[in-house]
DNA sequence: TAGTGGTCTAGACCACGAC
DNA sequence: TCGTGGTCTAGACCACTAT
């Protein structure tokens, strides 16, 4: 691990020089989901640097929920789970507090141009195409939540040919592709519902809904997926921290 | 600060501690807003523990937003200033990704009782009073959002007979009444534009609006403001980042 | 009992800003 | 040139887990 000694510019911590190739680890599928990673004094030992250093490394991909640590255990390379995804990256909460996670219901699934938003959002070439999914969300069975996922063909091609799609797809992204969502941007709108999606929610056309407009990012920061939802916010609301 | 030897219950680490007695100082005024506080050293020698310690305390409280470091020049108390506030606690961004303050216009200040979903909020009593602020702000000279402020009429009855309302009231809170917001919950739903806030807003009665419902905490982590805001989200979102 | 991560300390040197 | 926060190291002890 070089040093960096005299340039001022372009300079970066030693810690921050190591939790970029303890992540490049991640992106290669060196070290899988799941699995537990050798210990502090053992990746200090390899990589030539104290063990404060490379604790402040783990600290940070803690942080960001790439890793998990465990005391008296060791640490661990997070897994897409339920129960962390959940928390992560579903913020619609029942107006009651609780929390649960949707069932689904795929509608169709269609490979097709990408559209020029698809294209933007996902950095995509003029004649680009991706596969969409669409599918119906309930909670506490009642259908809240209708959902476009757009993908690049390029790369997620063998999903169009899946007998099944699962519930959890970040799982599925990281089991069948290798692929990591790190993190996730949402933009959200209050529109009108269309027809179609209102028969899908059992409301009236036009009826306001909740547009969540999600771009997911994996490990390397390129966009990965997607998402738009559209939610009957009747009993549940998306809940936003602040601090 | 004692150093909870033996106890393995309740048990909570040094710099958990000495972050607790900084934060106390910042709630009881001892340190005000924009003040540089004692370098790192003098803090160690002052409470009797390491440096690094006092470090990991600071830490904590920069990366809640209490402190502003800065490197050569020392640590300041975090200021309520328009820009800070613009990232922290304004989520609403054109969607060309430009972000800026909006502008405001008071429509009306009244003192009522509070309604059962504002003493639910702000845990009132079944008594109490709230001062009600509603106002129209606008972006980029057009008016997108409809806001009504309740706050507890006990602490905050001096606002209103205050000649003016300022745009920027978290600096006015903590000015008038040193209470620093910490931190906000917001609760989002789309919802149907009623015929007041139309009128206001320049779009049709039952136009979809998004509905933001925020209880803003000081750094007790008592609920001191209830915002409800309804906003056209026309050329603008609200953007949420998940990681 | 051994091994892991979590905390705490002490001291060194570097980068930045003010003087 | 000095004092600040930022980084890095080395070593001690504590708390938790598995054996």
């Amino acid at each position: 691990m070089s040093q960096a000694a005299e340039p001022t510019f372009a300079y970066r911590p030693l810690y921050a020089q190591v939790k970029d190739s303890l992540v490049r680890r991640l992106i290669d599928g060196a070290w899988l989901p799941g699995q537990l990673i050798p210990s502090e004094m053992d990746l200090a030992r390899e990589i030539g640097v104290s063990q404060g250093t490379i604790r402040k490394a783990l600290d940070a991909m803690t942080a960001e929920n790439l890793l998990v640590r465990r005391q008296g255990r060791g640490t661990y390379v997070a897994e897409p789970e339920e129960s962390r995804i959940l928390f992560q990256f579903f913020r619609l909460v029942s107006d009651d507090g609780q929390r649960s996670f949707p069932t689904s219901r795929i509608l169709c699934r269609a490979t097709a141009p990408a559209t020029p938003d698809e294209r933007e959002r996902l950095l995509l070439g003029p004649d680009s195409r991706v596969v969409r999914i669409e599918r119906v969300r309930s909670l506490g069975g009642r259908p809240l939540i209708v959902e476009t996922i757009s993908l690049p063909h390029e790369r997620f091609a063998a999903i169009e040919a899946m007998s099944e799609i699962p519930n959890n797809v970040y799982r599925l992204y990281s089991q069948k592709w290798g692929v990591t969502i790190a993190r996730a941007v949402e933009r959200l709108k209050a529109v009108a519902a269309a027809p179609a999606d209102a028969a899908e929610l059992g409301c009236a056309p036009g009826a306001p809904v909740l547009e969540v407009a999600r771009v997911a990012y994996d490990l390397e920061g390129n966009p990965v997926e997607l998402r738009v939802s559209r939610c009957l916010t009747e009993g549940i609301h998306y809940a936003s921290e602040l601090r």
